[in-house]
DNA sequence: ATTCAACCTGGAGCGCGCTCCAGGTCAAGC
DNA sequence: GCTTGACCTGGAGCGCGCTCCAGGTTGAAT
């Protein structure tokens, strides 16, 4: 149950300390605890939801949506939601690897017929 | 051996007027036959170029290496480099096509473990 | 007590990849 | 001959997702 300050966070999370200064501020992450100087404190919850967040940003799910998730895990109430946009960004990955090995046949394609041409 | 207006070529290649002459200015597309008048007539051997590109742009190749393979394309003496950005692509697609399905195994267990705590 | 790196805030700036605009030209149809 | 819409150029502007900056505060170490 220990905190961890920004410049940890940030190395834990991989995301730089601006970053999660602006997540916070996009209302993605949920306000952070505070010293009584102000400054912040995350938690290992703070650090397991980024860990997360990372892995949807990486996916490729727009801050917009991330927001809406950020949003959806702060009302205890929302589960079906979460499991519907979880889904629903599924499919959009599922669909991008499938675009992603069609392009990948026609790099391949590509590369035989130059070697064919002149290899 | 018919040639393409502006809005023929886009409307072929999917990509915007305004992005062919992007691509033009940026060299990543070589200077397009014009008529007497300066109109841009686009040959069917541009909207084959152009097709390909598109393949490598939606497979995420930044504009920079679009632009190195564009130019390789115009010296007939480069099919071994072309080849080799093109095999460095191909590498690049696989190891996104690896991170997302990383992801959406995580995407995943997080559905699951809501099934589980709350469904 | 002083130093100094890490932190704070609000807001400006940036890199990518287009996209749009102003102001003008060309050419098909009437 | 005139209209009209697609086209031309150079350059500004935009949306996303950060990233950086100025100017000030905090707190651990000396």
């Amino acid at each position: 149950m220990r905190t961890y300050t920004p410049a940890e966070a940030a190395e834990r999370s991989g995301f730089s300390v601006d970053t999660l200064r602006y997540y916070e501020r996009e209302g993605i992450l949920a306000p952070v605890a505070r010293t009584a100087g102000g400054r912040r404190t995350y938690s290992d919850s703070d650090l397991s939801t980024l860990d997360f967040l990372r892995c949807l940003r990486d996916a490729g799910m727009p801050i917009e949506r991330l927001r809406r998730y950020g949003e959806l895990c702060r009302d205890p109430n929302t589960i079906a939601e979460r499991i519907a946009l979880l889904r629903e960004h599924a499919v959009a990955v599922d669909n991008q690897i499938d675009q992603l090995r069609r392009y990948r046949a026609r790099v391949d394609e590509k590369i035989a017929w130059y070697e064919g041409s002149a290899g």
